[in-house]
RNA sequence: GGUGAUGUAGCUCAGUUGGUUAGAGCGCAGCAUUCAUAAUGCUGAGGUCGAGAGUUCAAGUCUCUCCAUCACCA
């Protein structure tokens, strides 16, 4: 039995959850659901990523404090994930005592290991606010083609980079004053040092291939040292022995991990340090978004080595949402929060479904077409998947007393070569599952849905239902009905990581609970429960309104 | 600007190490069927595989150039 311990990446604590978070989210949750079936021990965490500039900010100007902020924000992170059916073990926050305390002892190691750094640099200080600008706080016109309005790094308009020092009446974002330069003392974690550290655990399998060519172009720039600091005002931990120096947020929230895996260690008792310690044999597995690669490539490896701790065993990283094809976008109403989806298409396990059949193990973008996105899960599950139950059901409850024949008393030969099929491709299901090739894996339970199908169109159960003497037990009719619905189980269990609301009521009409091992599949099932409609179409007029929803 | 990727039927996507007439699902057209929420099955139309050049007996698959889209640049 693997030990494995998942987490997706932190979601920022200043917004709600959109759609283009949940394919992280829902990417993993599938994978860990898969991983719980075939009874490996797993443990999926997560937390807020509370810390920073942009959540004191905003705090500020809903006047309430940033604790408070990140609270709000908490409760409504952990519903919309709930109603989602992500099944965390547990999900925290970074503004933790658990992840202060490994911060700063994280700090410390890295400190006596010689890994840390002062040095005096010039920031840019907006003197009315009293505080240093993030670059990204300092707007102005670009130097190159005079757009305004443009941030401190790079201009949107023409695509050039310079520095904020370039920009043309540079301005702060929160005071509109201009910036001067200011020198303050900051703390620099020496990531130089760490180069031959990082080449060499990059390349080490842990790494998609496509994210090991992005970071060869990082090392072949050469790596610079990271800076962890912020001066005060800043939500954050106080760095010790360090007054009016905070951690950056970027150093504690990877933390945030490992805190919130304390948290629950200590809850069901859990070894903290069977998971954590240098050379341990468990599994460390972080599902992030590719814009984050280089943190978690690069700094926090560094972190964890030069502290003392494990480093990851996996990276996966996946591509962004993109939603009919372009950026997720406001004025269009495509930047659909969690809840808006939820409100008005109601059925989570839509969306975890068109994900599941678009998801591959690569950093590309995944696109969310909504015309394509109706037409599939009423095609699919609708039309195909459900349409089993719901067409031959009614002749077991009718001449059957609801009463299948189980699978290995069935014994037409096209009958049992179907369900045979069907348990012989369980370590194909397995293997690609555990590779995270959805789509490719959806394509194969699609075929073999459609096969039922046509099983049933070919036996053609409506025609010997006629027949009178088809009505007693183990005939023709009774065979097939009971191929299609024995079929449609196995079929049911091995999508149950994909769509756990779904599978669940279909359990309950088989008369079980949750399935919640694979193993299932070999079950002898007899009875099945009165049919009722297990889903509904998805209509255009709900996905109308959500966008409308969204629009501003 | 630099770097990494992507570009295959109307839509969403498959296409192992280059090898016979390029595939699937949906959509569309026709037929069959009526058990099923007009669901299902069969048949068919539809692609010079972004453009151009090259390597090769043979390229969607390798090389180069260009175009378009996306991301990253700490």
């Amino acid at each position: 039995m693997r030990k494995i311990l998942v987490t997706s990446a932190l979601p920022y604590a200043n917004g709600s959850i959109h759609l283009g978070h949940l394919v992280e989210y829902i990417q993993t949750d599938i994978w860990c659901r898969y991983q719980r079936m075939i009874a490996n021990e797993i443990h999926y965490v997560c937390a807020d990523d509370t810390h920073g500039t942009p959540v004191m900010l905003m705090a500020e100007k809903e006047n309430i404090t940033p604790e408070k902020l990140v609270e709000l924000v908490h409760k409504e992170h952990s519903q919309d994930f709930n109603d989602f059916n992500v099944s965390f073990d547990n999900f925290y926050s970074t503004n933790s005592i658990e992840n202060k305390e490994l911060s700063e002892s994280i700090y410390k190691k890295l400190a006596n290991n010689n890994k840390i750094e002062k040095k005096e640099i010039e920031q840019f200080y907006d003197t009315e606010k009293e505080m240093f600008l993030p670059d990204r706080y300092i707007k102005g016109e670009c130097p190159k083609c005079g757009a305004i309005d443009q941030y401190g790094d790079s201009c949107e308009e023409c695509g050039s980079t310079y520095n904020p020092t370039d920009l043309i009446k540079a301005y702060s974002v929160i005071s509109g004053t201009p910036p001067v330069k200011k020198k303050t003392e900051h703390y620099f974690f020496k990531l130089s040092e760490c180069s031959d550290f990082l080449e060499e655990w990059t390349r080490s399998g842990t790494l998609q291939l496509e994210a090991s060519n992005k970071l060869k172009e990082w090392f072949e720039a050469g790596l610079s040292d990271w800076d962890i600091s912020r001066d005060a005002p800043y939500f954050g931990f106080e760095i010790p022995n360090a007054p009016g120096k905070f951690f950056y947020v970027w150093l504690d929230a990877p933390i945030g991990y490992m805190a919130s895996f304390k948290k629950l260690a200590d809850k069901k008792n859990l070894s903290f340090s069977e998971y954590w310690e240098e050379g341990s044999q468990t599994e460390l597995i972080h599902f992030i978004g590719k814009d984050i690669l280089y943190f978690h490539a690069l700094f926090w490896p560094a972190t964890l080595s030069f502290s003392g701790f494990r480093t990851p065993s996996k990276i996966y990283a996946h591509g962004f949402l993109t939603v009919n094809g372009e950026k997720m976008s406001k004025s269009r109403g495509t930047f659909v929060t969690a809840r808006s989806y939820l409100d008005t298409i109601k059925n989570p396990d839509y969306l975890r479904y068109y994900y599941f059949s678009k998801l591959n193990d690569s950093m590309e973008d995944i696109d969310l077409n909504l015309e394509d996105f109706i037409v599939k899960v009423n095609s699919d599950l609708v039309g195909k998947f459900i349409n089993i139950p719901s067409r031959t059901s009614g002749f077991i409850k009718k001449y059957f007393n609801n009463i299948i024949i189980s699978t290995e008393e069935i014994s037409i030969q096209d009958s049992k070569q179907i369900i045979d099929d069907l348990i012989s491709i369980k370590e194909e299901v397995i293997s690609l599952y555990e590779a995270r090739l959805f789509s490719k894996l959806n394509r194969l339970l699609m075929s073999y849905t459609e096969r039922v199908n046509e099983y049933v169109n070919r036996l053609e159960p409506w025609i010997l239902a006629k027949n009178d003497a088809e009505h007693t037990s183990m005939s023709m009719l009774h065979q097939v009905c009971s191929t299609a619905l024995q079929s449609f189980r196995v079929l049911s269990i091995y999508y149950s990581p994909v769509m756990p609301d779904l599978t669940s009521k279909i359990a309950e009409f088989y008369g079980e609970s949750n399935y919640q091992s694979i193993e299932a599949i070999h079950k002898n099932i007899k009875n099945i429960s009165d049919y009722k409609h297990l889903l509904t179409r998805l209509d255009k007029v709900s996905v109308d309104s959500m966008l409308r929803k969204n629009s501003i």
